[in-house]
DNA sequence: AGAAATAAAAATGTGCACATTTGGCCCCGT
DNA sequence: ACGGGGCCAAATGTGCACATTTTTATTTCT
């Protein structure tokens, strides 16, 4: 008998949420090695679990597993990144065009309280909260045309932007600035969608351009790895 | 010793592929229980090799796994089918927008091309080919791009969608207009991406209606909507 | 000493036996 | 006849031992 007699359906959600979480939150350094074994030890569950919840982080393209050599977290290069955010952008210009015609008065106020909350986590210099708000906005946008592909698209692209910014939070990292979701919001607002799709594209060039920056330095090669012992 | 000695990742790749066209051909019926030992004893694998494809066709969202309950065919809703071509209309409203600040000339001339080929294949009442090719001219749109995640979006999107065709293919279902895809090229090639974005909802509205129709006879007794206080 | 070959160690992958859960069936009681 | 419970067969899920592959360490030869 375990200590603690889960199921092991609930087993498997707790592997995967572990690690899902230690994603998401950049505590695994890109490039680390996962071992099952040792991920199991660490978990205190079978391999066989462990196993299971690397194999579906895979599938989510979160992970990479390369066949009898095992899991690392992704080393995505800076064009792999940038194809993320350009993939968000025309997503989300899509998404914008057609809320254009269909966005109610309760989503948009429910925009404008997301704003207020941005805004104090800014004043708060609370930036993981900032980072957290500035996702959640982007999923806001998505989720008010009530189209579960589309939902799921969106948070896939986050969950792994996630890692990217973790990968390259170098200076500051200021997340997305609260005055250019306002602006999209307003121009919702003013019912004209193609000023919000302009707007959105200029808000993902200056994500962008923060993050390509260090692109240089923090390329593919990983020297942690390459002179580890 | 095996008649065909494959290696075990082969083995894998056949038995994921060959499930995958069954289900992209519409080979198995909405609704199919998917069980391990038949498709094992079918396919000449271990029980172990059908798992996994199965995990991962799961995984992908083209079937149905219940936990301790097996593997089906999805019978998707009404609502479920027109979310999926929702989703495609608004992620090629995307595209289209995009594309008109960058379709260069060899992308014209090979969406062309491809006009040429579907027009071949309606007047040849192929259908067959025609519904292949009608899908592979949003993909051709969306590569455009050289997105790799928005390519994979729209992948995922025609494979499930597949599957609905299938289901409710009662009436001729002549594929998509070829007409009107030609419109939007057409668009595209006078530079009018917005033209070009208004042909494409009309014609993903067009390919919805068709599909509506048949909605209510083939529906899975949905006992939540029917009785829902 | 350096490079290639080789052996040992570690990690991943697989098959199988068994555990658990589900679904059908029969029987029974009201 | 209908509904409920319990039993049995079948299907899914899991742990473990073993096979295979990769990686590391060592030896050997030039």
């Amino acid at each position: 008998m375990r200590r603690t007699p889960k199921s092991a359906p609930e087993i498997d959600e707790m592997v995967y949420d572990r690690l899902s979480n230690a994603l998401m939150e950049g505590k695994l350094r890109a490039g680390t090695k996962l071992a099952e074994h040792k991920l199991a030890d660490a978990l205190g569950v079978s391999r066989e679990r462990v196993r299971k919840a690397l194999h579906r982080l895979a599938a989510d393209r979160r992970i990479d597993i390369i066949p009898n050599r095992g899991a690392r977290v992704p080393s995505p290069s800076a064009e792999e990144i940038r194809a993320v955010y350009q993939a968000h952008r025309t997503l989300e210009a899509g998404v914008l065009l057609q809320l254009g015609t269909s966005l109610s008065e309760a989503m948009l106020t429910s925009l404008e309280q997301h704003l207020h909350k941005e805004r104090d986590a800014a004043r708060a210099n609370d930036r993981a909260l900032s980072v957290r708000l500035s996702g959640e906005f982007h999923i806001l946008l998505v989720d008010a045309l009530d189209n579960a592909e589309l939902s799921r698209f969106i948070r896939d692209l986050l969950s792994r932007s996630s890692i990217m910014v973790s990968l390259y939070e170098h200076s500051g990292h200021s997340a997305c600035g609260v005055d250019e979701h306002a602006a999209i919001v307003e121009a919702l607002r003013k019912g004209d969608p193609m000023s919000a799709v302009a707007l959105s594209r200029d808000h993902f060039t200056h994500v962008q351009e923060r993050l390509d920056f260090p692109a240089a330095d923090s390329a593919p090669v990983n020297f942690q790895d390459i002179f580890q012992s």
